[in-house]
DNA sequence: CTCATTAGATTTTTT
DNA sequence: ATCTAATGAG
């Protein structure tokens, strides 16, 4: 069989398996994609499946549509009424074809985590609650947790302090969200869940439709999304086939509610009978493999699994020790130039780094060495203001809620202000309905200013949505965009050229919509068509909110790639610059105590991410100190760094240990790991002096001291180190000494502390 | 109502 | 260092 010639015994035992439940353990580089897309193949090839029979869930758009693009490749047939999406999009699909059942209103709107948030924050405003001892990011935060575990408002039993506030603002939100006719991310997936339980017999039928459910990145689901599976494929009846692929040991999202457990609990629950494992990688070279498998293999609760690879050794994972982050940066850029003349294009070469911050040192010294980059993951299309300010424009045309009103009431400018929402929420709350209905109904009687020009405001939606009610898609986003002001607005702003740029691509991006789904590009955008769950200006809107990723890329340049080590995943590169393997960065402390092992677990996994993205070259750098928010940081070398076994690597002779070789012989050794030791924990002194880093002249520094250690003050006497606060800063480091005469907090860089003992 | 200044915070992020 | 959100003056 053609479809199953390229593959490896591993990946075609996976393929070939029996229409049962199964969870596909596939490590970094090892055809995961692959195996997921020919089993699908291979089922309709087979007649095991009709193409109607299949859902197939991702996590991100992006793999949604690289599953489909294979999948067209592969078979070369129509794959239309296969199910390929997102979690969320495919229970959006769901709700739409079920709103009524539901309980949700047809023109129901899906609202994005910032939309979430200015919704919870205006709420808490209305009850009077202290918005300095609530964070609304807290709250928000504790809403989608508890909708994560499946639990409404009313599920919750009472209790005190900030959690009750917490759990009034919860309900006072559900109340809300329910009435306007908004629905969030969690949301999408736990209406579907209540809407299955809730009707045994539609639940039965989709158990039933789909035969074959196949779970992309399944280390990353959480509790609700696992949920979400298990009321599709009723485990206990065997009625679909549940097909798993993940990698315990990618696992990097925990932070926001994804469950490495699912994988265990499905192989439990489920009584999954085929687990196979994927170890053969593609990827990289072994000096690289080995050192990765080297660090994951510290991590406790692994589900087990040691990749190998057939590839030569090749390069051994270079090592770089910088004095800071400007030394380190310049070393990248100078690699990255002298591989270019030798051939590299740039965009092989990968930067990583653990958060964004890190990024703008190199793109200084990127820019002025005038090498092209691309950041990922800066602001996407649909989160600029202006297009977010249409499509609330566009959404007030099908259901007139509060959050989209008070988006763009006054933008532009046109004159209601503050004041005058606050006027018209308070009728709103009067009457117990929404901003939108308080207006419609009660705005003759007045003869106030800016409730006059909110009535103009309604007028001016109604007129657009009368005006739009027949026309195509593309014509309601150009005219929303003319005669909602925006255009002329935005045309005055600051950023004029790249604002109007982004509103003609918005009328581009409706136009592809239409192509993309098949809309003849007369058809009316607000009548919902045959054969389709919703209306094309509904799908639109939908797709802005679930996929915001569809931004043009620009993968054609020739650029060097920067990223967060977390966006990293599921790409590869053949030369991958690590930074800032320091401890205090990499791995980043975890806050409380409780978790600070499985925190600690995670980063690991992060790094081994990291390490599992190079093909041919990986480059690990760290720096003795780093400049952070402003301020400047001591650093060292992360402890992650020993798990490194020294066969794998090769230190790099970097500026700074040139210098420590000529200014203080003793620092400077061959042997990585006792230069590590070394150097971060004696007095930097001369070398330091030497390299010009500020603050080191003094002779107390912040990284000799700890609590509990004796210290003498000039004035002060002996004392005690209570705590230490900015420890890791060298300008703003400061300690708490309790001396005989009082306690005292004291800024090390200008306190002369002399350490006893 | 709008614009300007200032305090406060800043791991990681998709849907 | 730099961005955002929240106050206060014009």
């Amino acid at each position: 069989m053609n479809l199953l010639e390229s593959l490896n015994p591993k990946q075609r035992e996976a393929v070939e398996l029996p229409a049962e439940h199964a969870l596909i353990l596939a490590g970094a580089g090892s055809g995961k994609t692959r195996v997921l897309t020919t089993r699908i193949a291979w089922l309709l090839a087979n007649s095991k499946a009709y193409p109607s029979q299949i859902l197939a869930v991702t996590f991100t758009n992006k793999a949604a549509r690289e599953m489909k693009a294979r999948l067209e490749a592969m078979l070369g047939t129509d794959i239309s009424s296969m199910w390929v999406g997102t979690f969320h999009a495919i229970a959006h699909r769901l709700l739409r074809a079920h709103a009524v059942e539901a309980g949700l209103p047809k023109a129901f709107q899906i609202i994005d985590q910032s939309d979430q948030l200015s919704l919870i924050k205006r709420i808490m405003k209305e009850a009077g609650i202290n918005t300095d001892e609530n964070d609304p990011k807290a709250v928000q935060a504790a809403i989608n947790h508890s909708k994560e575990h499946g639990l409404r408002a009313s599920d919750l039993s009472a209790g005190f302090g900030k959690f009750e506030t917490m759990r009034g603002v919860y309900a006072a939100y559900e109340g809300r969200c329910r009435r306007e006719g908004l629905v969030d991310f969690a949301e999408l997936l736990l209406a579907c869940v209540d809407l299955l339980e809730k009707n045994p017999l539609l639940r039965e039928h989709y158990a039933n439709r789909f035969k074959f459910i196949l779970v992309d990145e399944f280390q990353d689901t959480n509790a609700l999304q696992y949920r979400w599976i298990k009321m599709l494929s009723l485990p206990t009846k065997h009625t679909s086939a549940v097909f798993c692929v993940g990698d315990d040991d990618q696992s990097i999202y925990a932070f926001r509610g994804a469950r490495v457990g699912n994988m265990a609990d499905f192989v439990n629950e489920y009584q999954v009978r085929h687990i196979v494992k994927l170890e053969q990688n593609y990827r990289s070279t072994s000096h690289i493999l080995n050192a990765a498998n080297a660090v994951i293999s510290h991590n406790k609760d692994r589900m087990g699994k040691n990749l190998w690879t057939s590839a030569g050794k090749g390069d051994p994972v270079a090592l770089y020790h910088a004095g800071d982050d400007r030394e380190e940066a310049l070393s990248i850029v100078q690699e990255i130039m002298s591989r270019r003349r030798s051939g590299t294009r740039y965009s092989d070469c990968a930067v990583l780094y653990r958060n964004n911050a890190q990024s703008r040192i190199i793109e200084q010294l990127l820019t002025v060495n005038a090498v092209p980059y691309r950041i990922y993951g800066g602001l996407r299309f649909f989160d600029c203001p202006e297009v977010k300010d249409v499509m609330a424009y566009l959404r007030l045309l099908v259901n007139p809620d509060d959050v989209s009103l008070q988006r763009v009431i006054n933008q532009p400018p046109r004159g209601i202000g503050q004041t005058t929402v606050a006027r018209i929420a308070n009728r709103a709350q009067e009457s117990g309905v929404g901003l939108w209905q308080a207006l419609v109904t009660g705005l003759a009687e007045s003869s106030d200013a800016g409730l006059a020009r909110a009535a103009d405001f309604v007028h001016l939606i109604e007129t657009l949505r009368k005006e739009c009610e027949t026309l195509p898609l593309e014509k309601v986003v150009d005219t929303v965009i003319n005669e909602s002001g925006l255009k002329d607005y935005y045309s005055r702003a600051q950023d004029k050229d790249i604002r109007t740029e982004n509103l003609s691509e918005l009328v581009s991006a409706a136009a592809a919509f239409c192509q993309e789904n098949d809309i003849d590009s007369n058809e009316s955008a607000m009548r919902v068509l045959p054969g389709s769950e919703m209306s094309p200006l509904d799908g639109f809107i939908a797709q802005a909110v679930l996929e915001s990723d569809s931004r043009g890329d620009t993968q054609t340049a020739d650029a060097v790639q920067l990223m967060t080590v977390h966006s990293s995943k599921g790409l590869e590169f053949d030369t991958v610059f690590l930074t800032g393997l320091e401890e205090g960065l990499f791995p980043h402390p975890a806050k409380d105590n409780e978790d600070a092992l499985q925190a600690l677990d995670e980063e690991r996994r992060l790094l081994y991410v990291a390490m599992t993205r190079a093909r041919k070259h990986l480059r690990i750098s760290w720096c003795e100190q780093r400049r952070l928010y402003g301020d400047l940081r001591r650093t060292g070398a992360s402890s992650f760094l020993q798990e490194i076994p020294e066969t794998e690597t090769q230190r790099i002779r970097s500026r700074y240990d040139a210098l420590c070789a000529v200014t203080n012989s003793e620092t400077w050794r061959y042997s990585p790991r006792s230069s590590w030791q070394n150097t971060s924990r004696q007095t930097p002194a001369m070398r330091d002096v030497a390299f010009g880093f500020p603050g080191t002249t003094k002779e107390a520094n912040p990284w000799n001291l700890s609590s509990g250690d004796k210290v003498k003050h000039r004035k002060f006497g002996t004392g005690t180190v209570i705590k230490l606060v900015n420890a890791q800063s060298i300008n703003r480091a400061s300690a708490w000494v309790q001396f005989s005469c009082g306690r005292k907090e004291l800024l090390l860089s200008v306190a002369k502390l002399e350490k006893m003992d």
